[in-house]
DNA sequence: TCCATTTAATGATCTATATCATTGTTTCTT
DNA sequence: AAGAAACAATGATATAGATCATTAAATGGA
């Protein structure tokens, strides 16, 4: 395989030349990653941009008591804390950790920003994934403020459903494995009313699934109660 | 006064040249703005990158019942909807209203793309802020899951003071008029909650003021009811 | 495959904040 | 400066969701 195969997944730098990417390649780490595992915590320099090539990471913010909500589950070809001004080298606003086994890519910031003051068509590219990460943010905090904890889980379940759902003859199947817990942190709930809100989704046919593997029966439905961005 | 100096207030295009900045402000155009104005609303498209001049813009987003949330207070030098996509000509994400008389100029996503596909440097900038944007709203979002009424409200009233506060001898004043319901839409509160919150405030001593002018008494003990991004 | 550990389900109760209602105060308009 | 309109203060009540507690089910490691 040629030796840009790590980037080449990455949307984000299909505008770039064969050099430039097999530049990109060639300073390019792969970490395999453990569950639980902290790839980097909240506070840490932000040295490096990092995309996610296999499994699942969360993007995690936590309270001094030690709740915590979850921003972001991150998919493969996800790049991820390019939000934490890795190009100016700040520090991280939150932690990434793997939800399971996996690999991520990491490159250095010096390396990238070199790569993007040679092509404005790539710094073009972050600029709209960055407005495009902003803009879910904005709707997420949108949702804790104004939606009501129902509505926030059918908003969660439609958007992994069409981020990671695969189609199966009796539903759209999650394919990242969640707990109760990991659901509840992503809507900013506790498991227990996250687990009666999925309790009653399974009473009324929307989902279906036995632990962490969950099926969505009724998109549709979901997508109806999910409150849209646009009126 | 030389024409470019409508521009010249943001930070963002010091870096430019002469020539670059003159061409900028060459397709600058100066709005008045009226108390109550929609600069854009949701969902039209985002032509232009905005940035207020004079006066405070507020960032909007509706829900369909007709409550809001204020995203943002913008004050003079501030750029917004940069993260509308507005460099990709997507829609506004959300609405822009002014609070107040002032002035806004506006300059087209064309003459913009322009100068930064020739000055990577304005690229990275542009980078930096949008990150610093993201960072600002994502823990906006942990604000709204994790922290309670009291804390999101200390919160509003620190940032306000460190960006608009006027040092007095008294105290120090926020130069933003703002009506309860206002700091109700940024904290995701009701008005009559947040009247509560005001009230214990100024039992408390920590605030004071009459209708819209808010003056604040103790800072220091209003950051420590506000909890920190890094504990 | 069994056992330990983690996770789910669900009842009972509590509480922060919303909602409804009223009166008083400030601010705007002319 | 007066009157109208918007806003603030605050009580009474309702409720969504949190918290506490228990039992059952699923998962993972040896």
């Amino acid at each position: 395989m040629a030796p840009s195969s790590n980037i080449d997944s990455l949307a984000l730098f299909a505008c770039l030349s064969e050099s430039d990417r097999q530049e990109l390649a060639k300073h390019a780490i792969e970490i395999p990653i453990q569950k639980g595992q902290f790839i980097f915590r909240e506070g840490d320099p932000a040295e490096w941009f990092h995309f996610v090539k296999q499994g699942n990471v969360k993007c995690v913010k936590t309270s001094p008591e030690g709740r915590e909500v979850t921003l972001k589950i991150l998919m493969p070809g996800d790049l991820f804390c390019c939000e934490a001004s890795a190009l100016a080298g700040e520090s991280h606003p939150g932690c990434a950790q793997a939800m399971g086994e996996g690999i991520v890519v990491k490159i250095h910031r010096k390396v990238m920003l070199d790569v993007i003051q040679r092509n404005p068509e790539a710094a073009v590219n972050i600029i709209n994934y960055l407005s495009l990460r902003l803009r879910e943010s904005q709707d997420n905090a949108k949702a804790f403020a104004l939606h009501r904890a129902e509505q926030r889980i059918a908003s969660i379940l439609v958007n992994l459903a069409q981020r990671s759902g695969i189609h199966e003859t009796n539903g759209i199947r999650i394919s990242v494995r969640l707990t109760h817990q990991d659901l509840a942190d992503m809507a900013g709930l506790t498991k227990e009313t996250t687990s009666r809100i999925l309790s009653r989704f399974k009473k009324d046919q929307l989902i279906a699934g036995h632990g962490k593997q969950l099926l969505i029966l009724n998109l549709p439905r979901l997508q109806e109660m999910a409150p849209h961005a646009i009126p």
